[in-house]
Parts: structure tokens; C-alpha cells; sequence
RNA sequence: GGCCUUGUAGCUCAGUUGGAUAGAGCAACAGCCUUCUAAGCUGUGGGUCAGGCGUUCGAGUCGCCUCAAGGUCACCA
């Protein structure tokens, strides 16, 4: 079925080609669903907006329009408001049409295909595996894993990528740290200012080494110890992330390493035509990328002095091989520490030749995480920064998630323990799981639903409200997987669950003495409930049947 | 100083490609359970949309300036 807001644009269409001779786009149209249910259930500004081209007063324009408008079968009346608003009164059963639909299609109502198969990868957290997973990681995380989840629902053909730096100085200092704690082990004296990871975490893998291993990286040389720690250090660190992210529902479904990058000569043949590009030259024994030609504010060395490569050119390969993968369109998620890095990125991708406007990246803001009013800086018990899984926790995957979805990626985000953790109605995560189980409650007592094409019983004020709130869902899917902006599904849910409450409270959805009635409304608390379903779903947040 | 982000009710935040009288939650106050889950609902009060100028039929939304907050400016990753 054509929804009614298409519906809407087409006549609107029809009607502006045989008054005025005129065709024009969906996006001129501009259907809106006014705030002030005066204004009707629909309205449109295009008066307004072609009044200047058609150079006649809005109003003359809308009133010439409305007469043809309302000849639509689905239409109750127009009316010309203000400056120049046409607004729509719908006929309240064309409305209720919506609730057959969702039923039947259920799991994938809101799925469409405005992706077009196209395919799309993610790069989102891929945090070094020197460590644990912190709040910064679980913002990108949750926000990530998200917007994959949307993509693929609009029919974007999604590659999850993880990228593990295993290949740079940090590794380096973790397997050096890990050798010392190993030796300590032991019992051996270490110098402490030589350890560059002093977390317990560090302490604990090397334990466990020692105790798996025994003292046999004592007894060969430094180097061979050391190739030891690197390897076996990144796989349990990695091991740990992979843990956590797993608690955390977040699953990638490819981790390329940058050693990779190196054992496949991408990095060398990346610098190769690097240089034949003729954006590269020497100075003090460097190679410099002449990045400045690019919006950069400064040049950046990709060869240092000591013939060592900077972080600069192994990323630039990486990227080009997620281009050379056959992916046209990348997004990145990075953490606004890393927003500097984009002009130097976007640059070496144009001097190899790629669209540095096929890479699209968002940007994180910090998270802080508050109590009693002020930041929490470090763990209470560990002593190191706040991990994922200490949150998780504390508070709950549901309500982490939620909680760091329902604000937009550029608002820096405290993040209030004090709130996450009340099970109350503060927690809007409680809000919105206890509508679901209320509405399988009203389910489990009476499941005979009436499945029809129109609704003609459904005629509260809150149930039309309700309904037309189902109907946005998919809109605003599509929406979503063009801005990124994840947080309106949170507002989404949270709006269709008080609906849903404030009806709760209005009226009964079993009537014994009404058995009609009675089949509506449950088809509309059905059709709510898969909406809200759909909706957590997209968010990585798990329904309750009952609580 | 350059660049990125932010500034909306006491607090935390929404605000649909610029639209009609700027909205929620929390906090405050007053009500609602013999009834499908009160983890809920209903009502009241609360605003110089940081400030200024501009763009236009119309600006919280777009542009410029000022102020304030966070981030960032390595031959680190």
C-alpha cells in the first residue's frame, strides 16, 4: 500500500501540475504533521514556498489548490490557514489503515529499501588493544553498532569494521610492560619507571602468562621474549575487548589488523605512489606529505628520521583498501580528540586518487561521567578509568546503551549514574520497557485481535495520536539513516510508550460487554507494541514481557 | 592564536530539509488504584532560545561578530 503521506504528495502534485502548470519535487512539498491538532493531521507549506516563483499572494495560491485537494477519497476537508498553510483533515478510518499493515508485516514493519543494496562500511570503537574498553569506546560503541542496525534495516548492504593498531610504538610499550610484570613474577626486581602500562590489568595478564607458561621467557634471549609478549598481548587484550563488546551486544564482522597491512606490502606500495604522486619531499631526513594542498594546516611527515613510518601512513592504506575492498562509501566514527586527523586523512586519499567525499566522518563528543553532581574520574575499586564492563554492571546493558543513544552526537555527554541506576520513572529505559510489558500484559489476557482493513471503532482523541505515531516509523527510519541521527529513536520510543500510558490510564482494551470494540483495540495495542519492538531493536535495547 | 563541538525552563535534554502559541523528563505543588501491571496517569507553575547584527513572507534552526564551556593543534597512536 502507497502510505498517506506519499499519498498526500502525489495529489498535492497532480493538483499543483493542472492548476499552475507547475512539477515539482517531493522535497518542495514538504509534508509536516503540525504540533497543534487544529492545524489538521498533515500540512503543507508549499504556498508559501511557491510564492515567489509563481509571483502570487500564498494564500490565492492554496485557496486555488484546496478545491481540487479535496476531491481525495482519504481527505476529510482543507483548510487555508495563517500566511498560506494548507492543512489536511484526514478521514479518521483512512487512517487507522496503518494497523493491518503493521501487523502483518511485524518484524519488518519500517524495514525498506531506501539503501538500495548499496554497500556501506563502518569503522566504529576500534580502540588499541593496550587496554580496556572505557566510556569514550562505549559512546561509539552503542552509537556504532546502532547505526549499523538501521543501515541494514533500510536496506544498506553493512560491513561492521573493527581496525586493530598492532603495529605501532604503544605495542611496543605493552610488550615491554608485560614482560616486566612477568618478571616480577617471578620475583625478579624491574626498574617501575620503565613499565609504560602501569594498570593492574597489565599485572593480571602477566600473572596468568606465568602461570600458564612457567618461567620460560626467562631463559631465551630479549628480543625472542619480547616478539613473545607482543603477540601473546594483543590476542589477550584483544580477547578482553572482544569480551566486553560482546556484553555489550556490539559484534563486528571484520577486524583488520594494521600488521596485515604491513605483510601485504599495502603499506609499502602505499607509499610508493605516495611518492610518485610528486605531494611528497624531504626535509631534515623526513618524508613529508604536502598535505597543506588540502585544507590541512600543516604538513605531516609519513617517513620519520629514523626511517620509521607515522601513524599518518599506514591509516592512509588502510583506507584505501577499504575503497580498493569495493566499499564506496565509509564512515567513520571518531572521538573528537581525533578530529584534527580528518584533513590529513582526506588529503592522502585524494593525493592516491580516491573521493575523499565517499569517507564520511562523525565526530564523537566526550562523555563524563557524573555523580552526586560531580565527574567520576576513575574507578572507586580499580583505580584506572571506567570501563564498559564496570558500566554495564552498575547499571545495566539496557539502560548503558540507552542512555548513550538518546543524545546527539555533538552534545558533549554527561552521563548521570545517579539517574542510570533507578529503576524508576526517571529512567525513561523503565518507561518504555514497562509500556511493552503492559501492552503483552493486555495481550496474554485477550489475544483476539481484529485483523481489517479499516479501524471504524478507533476514535478516541489518544488512540488517532497513537496511531499516527505508528505511521512515522518508517519515515523516520529513512530519516535516520540519512542524518545518523540515532538519538530521535530514542525521543521516538519514548513518545510512543506515553502515548501508550496516557491511554492505558484513559480507557479499557477489554470491554466483556463489547466484544467489537474489544478486537480493535487490541489490534492497535498489538500494532503498538511490534512498533516499539522494531524500534528498541534498532537501539540494541531488549523488550520485556513483563516486569 | 588556528580548527572542531556546545550554549534552549532550577537540573538533564528534545525541537522533523527555516513554519503557526518553543516542548518532554526530573525537581516543586495538587489530584487519580475494588477495574487489562501505580515502574503508570491527570493538572498547575516555570523561558531575554548566551548576547548583538543580518538574510526573508517567516529564524531556536541559516550567515557574520562578541562572550562563555569542552576538545585539539608531535618525526604519539
Amino acid at each position: 500500500m502507497v502510505d498517506l503521506k506519499q499519498n498526500l504528495m502525489n495529489v498535492i502534485k497532480q493538483a499543483l501540475n493542472e492548476t499552475f502548470g507547475l512539477i515539482v519535487a517531493d522535497e518542495m512539498i514538504a509534508i509536516e504533521t503540525p504540533k497543534d491538532k487544529e492545524h489538521g493531521d498533515y500540512a503543507s507549506t508549499i504556498a508559501l514556498r511557491l510564492s515567489k516563483q509563481l509571483k502570487s499572494n500564498p494564500r490565492d495560491i492554496a485557496i486555488k489548490l484546496k478545491e481540487k485537494l479535496e476531491k481525495e477519497e482519504c481527505i476529510e476537508k482543507v483548510e487555508i490557514a495563517g500566511p498560506g498553510f494548507i492543512n489536511f483533515f484526514m478521514k479518521k478510518d483512512s487512517l487507522t489503515k496503518i494497523i493491518k499493515t503493521i501487523i502483518e508485516l511485524g518484524d519488518d514493519y519500517g524495514r525498506n529499501l531506501s539503501g538500495n543494496h548499496e554497500k556501506v562500511m563502518v569503522e566504529y570503537v576500534s580502540a588499541n588493544p593496550t587496554g580496556d574498553l572505557h566510556l569514550g569506546h562505549a559512546r561509539g560503541a552503542a552509537y556504532g553498532d546502532s547505526l549499523t542496525r538501521v543501515l541494514s534495516f533500510c536496506g544498506y548492504d553493512v560491513l561492521r569494521e573493527y581496525y586493530v593498531n598492532d603495529a605501532g610504538h604503544q605495542i611496543d610499550v605493552l610488550a615491554k610492560s608485560l614482560f616486566l610484570r612477568y618478571k616480577q613474577a617471578f620475583n625478579l626486581e624491574v626498574n617501575l619507571d620503565e613499565i609504560g602500562y602501569q594498570g593492574k590489568d597489565v599485572i593480571k595478564l602477566a600473572n596468568d602468562i606465568a602461570a600458564n607458561e612457567g618461567d620460560k621467557y626467562l631463559k631465551v634471549s630479549e628480543i625472542e621474549a619480547i616478539e613473545y609478549f607482543k603477540n601473546i598481548g594483543i590476542d589477550l587484550e584483544l580477547d578482553k575487548i572482544k569480551r566486553d563488546l560482546d556484553l555489550f551486544r556490539v559484534h563486528f564482522d571484520n577486524y583488520t589488523s594494521e600488521r596485515s597491512l604491513y605483510k601485504s606490502n599495502k603499506v609499502k606500495s602505499t607509499l610508493e605512489k605516495l611518492e610518485n604522486s610528486g605531494y611528497t619531499f624531504k626535509n631534515e631526513n623526513a618524508l613529508w606529505l604536502k598535505t597543506t594542498d588540502f585544507n590541512d594546516d600543516k604538513d605531516r611527515v609519513l617517513v620519520k628520521s629514523d626511517g620509521s613510518y607515522t601513524y599518518l601512513l599506514p591509516d592512509i592504506a588502510y583506507h584505501a583498501d577499504k575503497f580498493d575492498r569495493g566499499y564506496n562509501k565509509l564512515i567513520n566514527l571518531f572521538g573528537a580528540d581525533h578530529h584534527g586527523y580528518i584533513a590529513r586523512l582526506k588529503g592522502g586519499l585524494k593525493i592516491l586518487g580516491y573521493n575523499p567525499d565517499n569517507l564520511e566522518i562523525l565526530i564523537i563528543q566526550m562523555v563524563r561521567l557524573m555523580e552526586n553532581g560531580q565527574e567520576l574520574k576513575m574507578s572507586k575499586r580499580t583505580g584506572n578509568a571506567i570501563t564498559i564492563r564496570e558500566l554495564c554492571e552498575d547499571v545495566g546493558v539496557d539502560v548503558a546503551r540507552f542512555f548513550f543513544l538518546s543524545k546527539t552526537l555533538d552534545s558533549h555527554f554527561d552521563f548521570d549514574l545517579d539517574v542510570a541506576r533507578k529503576s524508576s520513572s526517571e529512567n525513561p529505559v523503565y518507561y518504555i520497557q514497562y509500556a511493552y510489558a503492559r501492552m503483552c500484559s493486555v495481550l496474554k489476557k485477550n489475544s483476539s485481535f481484529a485483523l481489517k482493513d479499516v479501524y471504524k471503532l478507533l476514535i478516541e482523541e489518544k488512540e488517532i495520536s497513537l496511531i499516527k505515531s505508528l505511521s512515522e516509523f518508517k519515515d523516520l527510519v529513512i530519516d535516520i539513516a540519512r542524518t545518523k541521527e540515532i538519538h530521535r529513536l530514542t525521543s521516538y520510543a519514548y513518545k510512543v510508550s506515553n502515548l501508550f500510558h496516557s491511554l492505558y490510564n484513559e480507557i479499557k482494551f477489554i470491554d466483556e460487554d463489547n466484544q467489537e470494540v474489544t478486537a480493535e483495540r487490541l489490534a492497535l495495542v498489538k500494532a503498538t507494541s511490534i512498533v516499539l519492538k522494531n524500534c528498541l531493536n534498532l537501539l540494541g535495547v531488549e523488550v520485556k514481557e513483563s516486569m
